[in-house]
DNA sequence: CTTAATATTGGAAACGTTTTCGGTAACGTT
DNA sequence: AACGTTACCGAAAACGTTTCCAATATTAAG
């Protein structure tokens, strides 16, 4: 049962292949009538092009990818479906690429999702760039935008884009907010990770606020997570006991905030009257819970948005590597 | 700058191309001397066969599609991620179709997908086959599976697979759960959508509860929503109003569940004290909501493992087509 | 009616692989 | 020494397109 392909179409249509293919293509140099007989015969025999042939023939495709690493983050689920839709209304098709071995170099992923799928452009969500080197993402030859992911500061910024926003800045807003409503005892849950990553970026955040208000730094404040509500839940309960004077906490993701909440309500105290509870991301739910979750706001949307048509423009030529920084906004609500 | 391909391999290694493809393609007629020397080259230049001419003279791919139908729904979203992930692990890449339009026919869209993207396999999240010929399905020559979608019965179910929830027993068997624990006023927040679709299967497990105790069906108690926080926030304000008397209210989805809490602690009444509430999905927040949702739990984990499983032995011709539904079970926690 | 210009068209080469098919080399057997 | 095996290898033909180039058909101009 082999596929019709343009040499059927042509030879029933009794013209020649190359006539089909520019019919296919929009070609302007076709007679409306031979184009109109041409239509018809692909209608009637259902003809599609085979890709494959295209691509090569090209050698390119209409492919971007897409790389996720790491543990599960509804997020960046979120933000692929969005960027997914706006880049297929202009013709492309996204590959997913997700991967967990964190012992891998995002970069030798990288490069091997591009040159295999011949993919034409690439976008990142989260990850960390630490070591790469200018050359290598040059080497890659399709414009790269790193979203939501640490950048590493030696690389050349006119090689690849990106669009994020400044978690430091986020972060310090948000508990500087706690100290302005005269908490001094605050906790944070965090993550166990390095300084350049995006946890690492927001303890910073939590640090500076801290110290522009006079509080020292104190170690018993200080739990990991990992992202998971689990987690966060089993890092209050620690909290709890090593600090118990403790008025407010910073928990570095909403889902991480939420599983606090379940630990602070399980020792019997109330949100925010014994403690203040703030997170960070903004998700959907953090509006919907029961007491209404303080956050700072992660412009989900444009930051998709940016990504989709920062990638159209770069793809079309329209446009030079940018790096573009969205805002974050504080949403006060009820647990603060 | 154009890359490096099998014949400038063959070229420097000294060999045939032929023998470059045996040894890129696993093939054994190589001696052991000859491989080692092309992998050599073969790291050395980096090189990377081309894709598209290999699925061309293959006349195949091996990727295999998700499409995804209708409004952003984040279980969607999570089961292609562990999909991807599992998939990805034997060498299949995916490629992600995300479709609003809901006056195309679902069974278009695949079509054109799978062939124009050479597609090993389909895999569809959620949408509808209402009208689907099996000629149709076959033509497509690929398998398919519907996994949490709603099948047409007209189908042969020997042209594709499924895999997915009973949801009209699982909706019977927590409204019945409500029943028993007394409760006679039971409203719903269900969608609009026609009786074949997963909303109208809900609601008719909620009806059959409801008549197997012996209550009538009252028109006032019905409020439909879109699967949204907002929306069911708005059709609890509705139902709070029309229906006073309501003792319990079975959201069909648990953020919709979430969003009519909102409606209830507004006009401050309690949960689980004046009104019960129960869900639908266990999503992750259920269980950290507070209070804790009722709620029945669909295997997500189990869903997505058994349609990427499924998906590799067919594609292996080491299994027929199957039809499995796996079960629910009942989470009951505080709103009830 | 010729000629020049322009609008359409088709042939064929190329894109980078895989694979068939036959060929050479090396070896063990008589 | 001649032969049959076996192991290994390369040439070349596809796969289904796009596109250059030359060819033909059509129209405009003179």
């Amino acid at each position: 049962m082999k596929a019709v392909n343009i040499k059927d179409i042509a030879r029933i249509a009794g013209v020649g292949v190359a006539t089909v293919s520019r019919v296919i293509n929009h070609h302007p140099d076709v007679k409306e009538e031979t184009r109109q007989h041409i239509l018809q015969i692909i209608e009637e025999y259902k003809y599609i092009p085979n890709n494959s042939a295209r691509y090569l023939k090209r050698s390119e495709s209409n492919d971007v990818g897409i790389i996720i690493k790491g543990i599960y983050n509804p997020l960046f689920a979120e933000m692929m479906q969005k960027i997914e839709r706006i880049l297929s209304q202009v013709g492309y098709t996204v590959m997913l690429h997700h991967h967990m071995d964190m012992a891998i170099r995002d970069m030798d992923v990288a490069q091997e999702f591009v040159k295999e799928k011949r993919l034409k452009g690439l976008i990142c969500l989260g990850g960390d760039f630490e070591d790469v080197q200018t050359e290598e993402v040059k080497r890659m030859n399709v414009p790269m935008i790193l979203t939501s992911a640490l950048q590493n500061e030696a690389l050349d910024r006119k090689v690849y884009s990106s669009v994020g926003i400044n978690n430091e800045v986020a972060a310090f807003e948000i508990v500087n907010y706690l100290c302005m409503t005269g908490h001094q005892k605050i906790g944070i849950i965090t993550t166990g990770e390095h300084d350049q990553s995006i946890g690492g970026r927001r303890t910073q955040g939590y640090m500076r606020a801290l110290s522009t208000h006079g509080i020292a730094k104190v170690d018993e404040r200080f739990e990991v997570g990992d992202y998971t509500f689990e987690s966060a839940y089993l890092a209050m309960k620690r909290l709890l006991v090593k600090a118990p004077d403790l008025t407010a906490v910073f928990a570095i993701s909403d889902i991480m905030a939420i599983g606090a909440a379940r630990a602070i309500h399980e020792v019997g105290k109330s949100i925010p009257k014994d403690i203040a509870l703030a997170g960070f991301d903004d998700i959907d739910y953090a509006a919907y819970y029961d007491p209404p979750l303080t956050t700072v706001k992660q412009p989900l949307e444009t930051l998709s948005e940016t990504t989709a048509e920062l990638m159209i423009a770069l793809l079309e030529d329209r446009s030079e590597h940018e790096h573009v920084m969205l805002p974050t906004t504080l949403k006060i609500r009820k647990t603060t």
